[in-house]
DNA sequence: TAGTACAGTGTACGACGTACAGTGTACGAA
DNA sequence: TTCGTACACTGTACGTCGTACACTGTACTA
């Protein structure tokens, strides 16, 4: 049984589960999942540990609504575009919030059940997909691979120490070449070397891969009622 | 500076760091990586909690050890026939081996700094593509979908309660059906009840999105020496 | 035989999640 | 006005965690 069906909403200076869980998004953030523990967050919200037991059952309960949390900040699919534009406006989303929350993502292998935020999101997303004429069996292809590619892309993403194209050629110039021999990687460094003189920017990687996927999804939709 | 410089291999009775490693590796997939705990693991092995110590600077660098392991079991590219098997090869084999240590997915974000398994993985990736025609970009491009595409793959995968269609059938009536009202959600009922007729197989869905990118990574190649 | 190196350990410390037995305040009933 | 009750909130305590540190014993060299 979920804690926020016992506890009120609080709208005054009192605790409150989405209190508590904003928080701790807002803790995690800081300091990683491994830096919110119980009395840290209370301290944080000036009460007792033992107080943020009245809005949430566990520390495991904590991290679900997290990551609940977190999915509501992913824009919602909406339905008045084509369907292109409107995955691509929310993979866009999605890739942008997890990386405001990197902790997030991994956080999602070990959480079976979905929230609600995320149950709201299949059904806008599969909503889409089936009104611009995909078959059910298509339309979950299209739901697997665009998933898999978005959190996929936002964990290599998370565990990357450059952001921006100066960053990678700082980083390329005084870590990665110097770790990556040419006689030993030779493909590597040559890599190294050739993204670095060609001003690669690591920002635009996304959108190019989001890219490919929608346009090689197109050709699965079996009619085009709206959405071309 | 790596312990496994510090200490022999160990071929006796004694520990060593990779007896220790692996009995990690064993542990986690048992019991997931909360429940790997260094005096856990120490009476596992036969030895005192500190003893670890010895082989091994901390937990957080055995966990880093640990995902290189799992990297290791992936097998490694071939690059004696096109490229397209040699990337379906190896993409098969991490999603199976990902499956199987499922807690190293999540790791993989908080560990920065990647291990030499890794990084002869991404050598012979880049090795591949770059013989197969591809340009330096385009294999940076090809690289990152790629492997979005695995990770995220198995990250969804490992928060799966389902592996095969008869399971998936079974949950489709006893869990997502009654939890998925079709007034709610008309979308998801539907999606629900027609992958369930359609005997849909989740076990496919992988190599579905896989075909597919590597049919979209195909028209990249610049040059068509040697793969196609 | 004494010295030394080093694999392996026991103890102890601070921090963790949380069970449990409280406390205080607010408010309706008398 | 007084009492009863409900409930937001908390302090203490327990078992477990990672690991610093001082220690053991054994094996081998001088």
């Amino acid at each position: 049984m979920s804690a926020s069906e016992q506890r009120p909403a609080a709208t005054d200076g009192g605790l409150s589960k989405a209190r508590v869980v904003a928080e701790a998004v807002r803790l995690a953030d800081r300091e990683g999942v491994h830096g919110l523990s119980m009395r840290r967050l209370a301290t944080e919200l000036g009460a007792g540990a033992m107080s943020l037991y009245h809005y949430v059952a566990s520390r495991d309960e904590l991290l679900d609504a997290m990551v609940d949390v977190v999915f509501d900040e992913i824009e919602l699919l909406s339905d008045d575009t084509d369907w292109r534009s409107a995955m691509r406006r929310q993979a866009m989303s999605a890739r942008q919030v997890l990386a405001r929350h990197p902790w997030a993502i991994s956080l999602m292998e070990s959480r079976t059940t979905p929230g609600p935020a995320n149950v709201r999101h299949r059904e806008a997303f599969t909503a889409c997909l089936r009104k611009a004429g995909f078959s059910i069996v298509m339309a979950t292809h299209a739901n697997w691979l665009l998933n898999s590619y978005v959190y996929g892309y936002a964990l290599q993403e998370a565990s990357l120490p450059f952001r921006t194209a100066d960053e990678l050629a700082e980083m390329t110039d005084s870590v990665y070449l110097p770790q990556l021999p040419a006689d030993e990687f030779p493909y590597l460094h040559e890599s190294a070397v050739g993204l670095a003189q060609a001003g690669y920017d690591p920002g635009e990687e996304f959108a190019f891969g989001l890219e490919l996927i929608l346009a090689a999804l197109e050709p699965l939709r079996t009619s085009d009622a709206r959405g071309a």
